[in-house]
RNA sequence: GCCCGGGUAGCUCAGGGGUAGAGCAGCGGAUUGAAAAUCCGCGUGUCGGUGGUUCGAUUCCGCCCCCGGGCA
């Protein structure tokens, strides 16, 4: 069983745009929160990790083994590590504390939690928003909150990671080449779809890479070329993150792999073989 | 051939007599409930070539080359 383990491919409303596995290619594999959610509502990585949790204890009891794939690292670091139990923020302050102008939201923090917002840099709009509307909702800081991690499965089960970091030249050339290939795969029909639902534009649906994009080119703000050129680019800025992170957020001891990825590439066959055979 | 406007960092361009700077790209980094997000750091390049003026030219002048546009 292969469960999903990417911030995008769990929208229903983005398939082709976020590369989901298709029918084809799941091949009969039963394939678990691969668009289970739908975009009107945010996931996020403890919700991610809470639902992951329970689709791997029930293929345990199945007696199969759960493969997951995907390239979110603050999932499976969540998933893995555990995270804060802060409760659900009140929706009311969630909405004034995101609608703030940053520097206001800065000085806000300054006062009601001093200590977290001196650690954040004053233009990080997010990570401010974030530590402001748990204070107020919740009364606790978020540095209190996170002195302690609950949900962590890292120490119960049995992993054997694979971390991907294939030839940069190799990888851009790819991300150049895919936008074209799913503007050709009805990716702007996908996202004319979307659109159509008039969410929030902060929703995470709304900002996965290609939305922005070919919204742009259905308004005739951008011709074909230029979007497929935004589209390549957004994911190249991207996949850079992506190697920062998995170089340095993780479990240093992960084995890499570190040579082009193909679908017929012998030493990842060999490396799974091998791991069933442990 | 003549007249304009340009030739400055990989790209787009700003600047200006004391050897130059932004955005983007690229590179490095942060990252704990929006993470395909959010944020931070890194800029020497014969300033097209060549003569001249000057203490000093990438900046002013001459000539040449190249690219746009216009007139023939």
């Amino acid at each position: 069983m292969v469960i999903n383990a990417d911030s995008a491919q769990v929208y229903a409303d983005l398939s082709v745009v976020s590369a989901r596995p298709t029918e084809e290619e799941m091949d009969g594999i039963e394939h678990r929160l691969f668009g289970a959610w739908d975009g009107s509502v945010a996931c996020s990585a403890a919700r991610w990790a809470e639902v992951a949790r329970e689709e791997i204890a029930q293929c345990h009891a199945d007696g199969a083994v759960p493969i997951l794939v995907g390239g979110t690292g603050m999932y499976i670091k969540v998933l893995l590590e555990g995270i804060a139990p802060i409760p659900e923020i009140d929706p009311e302050v969630r909405r004034v504390t995101r609608a703030l102008p940053v520097a206001v939201a800065y000085e806000a923090l300054m006062i009601e939690d001093p200590e977290r917002a001196t650690q954040l840099d004053p233009t990080d709009g997010q990570r401010i928003a974030r530590a402001l509307e748990v204070k107020r909702s919740t009364g606790v800081t978020l540095g209190d909150w996170q002195m302690a991690k609950t949900g962590g499965i890292g120490e119960e089960i049995a992993l054997f990671p694979l971390i991907l970091l294939p030839p940069r030249e190799w990888l851009y050339e790819r991300c150049d080449t895919r936008f074209a290939q799913m503007l050709a795969s009805g990716a702007k029909d996908e996202v004319a779809a979307l659109l159509e639902r008039g969410l929030d534009p902060d929703l995470p649906v709304m900002r996965a890479i290609g939305v922005l994009e070919i919204a742009a080119l259905q308004a005739g703000e951008a011709n074909v070329d230029e979007t497929i050129a935004a589209g390549a680019q957004a994911t190249r800025n991207y996949a850079k993150r992506q190697y920062t992170w998995f170089r340095r957020q993780i479990d240093p001891e992960w084995p890499r792999l570190t040579t082009a990825i193909e679908m017929d590439n012998i030493q990842l066959a060999d490396y799974f073989a091998g791991l069933l055979l442990d």
